[in-house]
DNA sequence: TCGATATTTCGATAATTATCGAAATAAAGG
DNA sequence: CCTTTATTTCGATAATTATCGAAATATCGA
């Protein structure tokens, strides 16, 4: 993993409607989410939609796939992984981190 | 965890420079580092580096304390611990994000 | 107090990123 | 074919972020 791979993924995912559709794809599934309905849900126009899906493309955060008129974009949960191992690894010093909040809290 | 508080925080590490200066502050532990000598190691001029460690902490990844003329910057692990754990549950799917790289891996 | 050292803040500028309507591209179904 | 639907690309603009020298602030030691 390069430190530029992981730059990108952080970027990418620092980003309010990005963060926003990102969580989407992942509340989604395997089976993912047509671009219009992501638009729908996030009350964002098509084309800044568009624009913010590329950026987490390039971050190899999310794929994408055509179906009919329709392109369905779902989230790259091994790549998160592997992002997350990363920063495990490198930003924690080693150590486990501790203490880290309970797997129950939910991203507001 | 706020979705605010972890774009602020991916933000922070989204940059080469800070994230360089955040391993940095990993690698030198709990004692922490004082802001010149990470100016020199990363050869970036003071003031620079000084708004990119501003970042770091209004991101809650760092704290600092004066020692003299100099200030030492130090990781808080716990706050990256904390932005992990929230990622970890909130962006892979309820799932183990794996499979995940073997815990080697260093960040180049 | 003075001079040297360590760091931040300021200010100007450059570079990057975000927004979104309009036009272009792609596919489906008459 | 032509129209409708789905999405992206383009282009202009706005907003945010990064850079870095110079000036300001804080501390130390003589």
């Amino acid at each position: 993993m390069q430190a530029d791979h992981v730059i990108r993924a952080l970027g990418a995912l620092a980003q309010e409607h990005r963060l926003a559709a990102y969580r989407l794809l992942v509340q989604a599934g395997p089976d993912g989410m047509a671009a219009g309905a992501m638009a729908r849900a996030l009350d964002l126009p098509a084309s800044s939609l568009s624009f913010h899906l590329t950026q987490l493309s390039h971050a190899g955060l999310i794929g994408q796939r055509r179906a009919g008129r329709s392109i369905i974009y779902s989230a790259d949960f091994a790549a998160m992984g592997g992002v997350l191992a990363c920063l495990t690894e490198n930003c924690c010093g080693g150590a486990e981190c501790l203490p880290c909040p309970a797997p129950t809290a939910i991203l507001a």
